[in-house]
Formats: C-alpha cells, sequence, structure tokens
DNA sequence: CGGGAAGCTACCATCGGTGTCAGGTTCGGG
DNA sequence: CCCGAACCTGACACCGATGGTAGCTTCCCG
C-alpha cells in the first residue's frame, strides 16, 4: 500500500511516517517513480513503533530494539546485545518510575475532582 | 530559606523554581535587596509541582489546580469550577492512557529483556 | 568594611516528534 | 493524452520545561 492508505489505517500522520522512515524505523519499497510501497507488515510495525513512542522512548532506543521483538514483520528476531539490555533495563526503571508518578497525580486530580462534586475526599459515589 | 536551600533540599534547580514562579506556581517574599525568601511550605508545595509535571500536565494546567489541592499551604482551599473539574477530567483520560501504553511497552521491554537473558518466551521452537 | 558566595534579571539554546508550506514529480482514471 | 489527486524532498516552526551564560547586585562572615 501507499503511504496515504498507510496514514488512514494506523491514525499516524504521513509526516510522521516519512520520518520513521529517516530514523530507520519503518523500511519501504519504492516505485519506479520514488513513491514509497508498504506491506501489510507494517502496519503492525507502525502500531509497535507508536507504542513506544508513546511510552517515551527515542528513536534511536525504538530503532534497536525494533528488531528483536517477536513478529516486528513475521521474521525471525535478533537477541538483544548485553550492552543494549543493559540500556532497556535502564528504560524499564525510567517507565516504572513515570507508572507511580502517574498513578499518585491521577490520586490529586480525583480528590481535587472529587472535592469539587461534593464529596469530601472517600470515594463512595459519583454524580 | 533561600533558593539555594529549596533547590538543594527539593532537588529542583534554581533555574526550575525561577521559572515555577514566572508561571505563578510558586509564590516568594522578597528581601529589601530582591532576594526570594521561601517558607517552609514551599518544600511540599515544590513537590507536588514535580509530581504534576512528572504526569504530563501543562504548567497552566497546574497553576489551576494548585489552590484546590488539600494542604497546598496549609490554609483552605478553592473549590474548582466545573470547567476546571471537565479539564481535569480529560486530564485522568489521558493519564490513563499514558498508563496503558507504558504497561503494555514495558510488557514489549521484559520479552525483549528475557529474550536476551536465554528464556525464550515460549520454549516451543528455539533457532 | 572587604570580599567571596549566593541571588538577580534577561536572553538564547536544546530536544524530538510533529505540523505545515512550497515547489516539483508521479500516478492513474476518463 | 490530460488533469487532478497523491506523492516526493527540503526547509522552517513549534511546544515547554530546563540548562547555561553574562553582567550586575546583595548578603553575610571574618
Amino acid at each position: 500500500m501507499r503511504i496515504g492508505e498507510l496514514a488512514r489505517r494506523t491514525g499516524v500522520s504521513e509526516r510522521s511516517l516519512r520520518y520513521y522512515e529517516q530514523q530507520g524505523l519503518l523500511a519501504a519499497r519504492r516505485t519506479e517513480g520514488g513513491h514509497r510501497e508498504y506491506p501489510e507488515a507494517a502496519v503492525d510495525r507502525v502500531v509497535h513503533i507508536q507504542e513506544l513512542f508513546a511510552a517515551g522512548l527515542h528513536s534511536r532506543t525504538i530503532y534497536k530494539i525494533l528488531p528483536c521483538m517477536r513478529d516486528s514483520d513475521g521474521g525471525p528476531n535478533e537477541i538483544a546485545t548485553p550492552l543494549l539490555v543493559e540500556e532497556l533495563t535502564a528504560e524499564r526503571e525510567r517507565i516504572d518510575r513515570t507508572i507511580s508518578d502517574l498513578l499518585r497525580s491521577r490520586e490529586v486530580l480525583d480528590e481535587v475532582i472529587a472535592t469539587a462534586s461534593g464529596q469530601p475526599p472517600s470515594p463512595s459515589e459519583a454524580a
């Protein structure tokens, strides 16, 4: 498929898809005239990429782990090097901290919301 | 206390503390000569601010919810307006989505790490 | 009172994914 | 063949918290 369809099907802008390619995250064959031609598997791959971006990983990190993921494009996988594993472990810890922050902040929001709803901070009923 | 001590005690840079003030998040009395003078409660407040920043809230949003938080500086609180509640609810949903993304991405990382550690996720085929 | 530590303001830089525009080329149905 | 839709490359802008520098002032201990 071409870039327009891929964008539509993934909800990712064409701009971003080209950026992913530039970062080495997403390969594409080219037509004679230079237009990108994506395989079906590209849809899943873009979804994966989006997830990792959403988790705050940098494109360079994603670049390194993509070949180590299962079913990244159906083929067999590479194995992460010890160095990469170390990096991913650090990333994992960062994610854990972020989740903790989010949970705590969500509680704060809930408290403010509950208070405004006339319920002093003990979550029982919602209006 | 002055800004240096507050920075030390909260782990937040002086630069950021001045930024918080500029954004209306953190008030400070001034000495004759113009130096900032913070009360003890500022430490807690900065911690709160950091948590909310860490959760991805913008300073403008933090500005609006700070007066609605308990013990923000020990005094009585304002009650969030319906409009603010709506905004906070949206923010809450965003946080929920972010947490989901993080959990999923963490699983991905764990899988890659586990695979590299010699433990294939499903011991059916070993290449 | 002198001098070094600490503060002040103001400004510019950075990061990185994404939006957007401009100007040109390719594609493909009618 | 023609033309509009789709695509191409390249460049610039943005967001927003934070880092850093420069040049000057204030603070406070000795």
